[in-house]
DNA sequence: GATGAATGAGGCTTCATTCAT
DNA sequence: AATGAATGAAGCCTCATTCAT
């Protein structure tokens, strides 16, 4: 009886592994990733998991890493200087925010479930760093091609803090929804706006907002 | 003597287990949280803390409690309206975040633990939100004192906007650390003043800065 | 401030705590007879009622032998000889077994209790049997006054096989139901009826049944 | 070899958990039925109960279901008709009781151990209570191949009142010993042949007894 | 004596990890 | 290599009993 290709096999049980790590970590969290629940989803014993990833925590990792990998595709695609080749001082602010902005409306499940364990574990938190900062670059090169309108004393640092807030309180968000910090109903487009305005506000001065 | 003896050795060992369950929470967060973790520290029997509180769950808590009874003080005087008579709009802004910074400067440590517990408990999330938000009133009743100051077209939504950026991006800070979001350092006294900046540049314009 | 006497303080605590305890046989059992339970009920303290009692075990055994006093009591006063005298055979069978339905009818909730921890404690069970074959020696002595009428070799002993028939047949019904061993619905009427002509049948044989 | 290896582990360590869980009822009762006393007694570990029977509960319910099994499997030989064809009615009576005399002495233990327990869980008792009414239609079906001989007015009941008077007077003996309810010692080979005694005389009268 | 707070052994259950098949 | 059954440490909770006040 021919075999079917082991190698072939193998990858994917792999794939099916990761993909139902990041499937359980969207819908349950870490307090509901438990092996049992990821070798259910893949089709992937218990042993094969253990084999491949050594223990629940490289599972969680290897999940980790993949949900951050699709994210920063698409953060790369998007950030590509040539996109925003010629676009005002006000666009690429606005835009280096969306970018940030389109990445927690579209991911914003597995980031929830990775922000949550982040808190509590250093390999989790140090690579969603890793990822995070990656964008913090991207999106700091993108207003930093017009640094000359940054009407802050220290350009680097001002976009810095800006992405620094409007990751914050996007990720706030996410996680804790959107009243926690404060009772008044504020929806999110009017959220994502009003941080729009504040980093404008904050890095480009009076002039831009008046234009 | 004024209190019932027989009353004071239970009074203080619930103070004992309170304040242990607010240290575990400061140094092990809330999977250090086990039931035997406080009794030891409290030198409290597992069995009088059920006694007192019914569940590992009330003890939590009970220690949450505490911890934002203690917060809710301290904010209490600092937003005094007295305090802040005749200040200038610039003053209230700054003097507003300062009061959030303070408090988590002071109780960093325990808002690290209720916050990674509020992510993924109601209960907690619940009451956390009620003093979180308790606060932001007094953040933006005492800014909103000098609402004509306010250069943005809803005064209440700008405050409250900034009230959110700089919780959310402190207590970021608080739980995941200074370089998560982004590599680059930045002091802790730096990331507070640009928070100050922000908020100044969003909420009182060119004018406020320039003065 | 002239104390109330001790010695009847003491009594009236010792009073309630039994008959606490009996309560709390009747509406919870075994199960939910918890030392703070009685001493809730009685309104007497954990501590009081381990000075009097010395354990649980023994608090239980108090409220049995409460509740079997009372039994023996109406006992006594049903299977008086002289209120039977002159009785034919027939109506001394359905007497005596008479007193024993009476008994499963007024105590039949704390006899539920009982039983069922008589199966499991030695103590509870011996004391209970005490109660149970001291009825068992009136009944057989009222029986007895006309043992000539005892169609069977062994009068005694056919009499106290009838004793332990009802006894058994009415302890089961009170503790497992009505429909445990069969399925069929047999009212309680028809069941004592019938309890009684099986043992009319057994002790006095056919010209009894047809008197 | 029919059966794959891999689950016969598996069914070897289940049956020895099954097999020990009626030991344990057999020689401990409920009270000593603990998951930690199966473990070890079975060679299996707590969490491979756990895998299997869900709950403590799960686990004394198959045991249980165990011990109905076999006693149902002997049952059904005994009363099965064809061994009675022709007998005459006092046999079949006798017989009948004959048969749940053989299952109370041949399974006593166990029988001791769930009847103490069906008087507190409503599962164990629903479900000896279909074994015993099991055993009752057998029993019943069988006296009633000859429901002329019944010299009651209503052959059913009273066929039905019999059974449940022999076992509540051997169930209770079972559980409770032979000196409960009356000190008066009687052997077992009396006490089985008088409650032979007194259903004949209840269901077939005098004729059948002088027969 | 009376009180009831305090103690802690013991029971149930979960789940990461190991290992026989 | 793959499978999934087996393991057992660790966590929560109850309640009989003790003891400081």
């Amino acid at each position: 009886m021919p075999q079917p290709p082991r190698q072939k096999r193998s990858r994917e049980s792999l794939e099916r592994a990761v993909a139902a790590g990041v499937e359980v970590i969207v819908d349950l969290g870490w307090d509901g990733f438990t092996v049992a629940e990821v070798s259910r989803r893949a089709k992937v014993s218990v042993g094969s998991l253990y084999a491949r990833f050594g223990s629940k925590e490289e599972l969680f990792l290897a999940a980790q890493s993949r949900a951050i990998q699709v994210m920063a595709d698409e953060e790369r695609e998007y950030y590509d200087h040539a996109r925003w080749a010629g676009a005002e001082p006000l666009e690429l602010v606005t835009g280096a925010i969306d970018g940030l902005v389109r990445t927690f409306e579209r991911h914003g499940g597995v980031l929830r479930g990775l922000m949550r364990r982040a808190g509590r574990d250093d390999e989790v938190s140090q690579r969603g760093s890793q990822g995070a900062s990656h964008m913090a670059r991207s999106y700091s090169a993108l207003i930093l091609t017009r640094r000359d309108a940054i009407r802050q004393p220290d350009p680097e640092i001002a976009v810095d803090i800006s992405y620094r807030m409007v990751f914050s309180a996007l990720g706030r968000r996410i996680v804790y929804g959107d009243t926690f910090e404060s009772q008044r109903l504020i929806p999110w487009d009017v959220y994502v706006a009003e941080q729009r305005r504040a980093c404008v506000a904050y890095l480009l001065g009076p002039a831009a907002v008046a234009g």
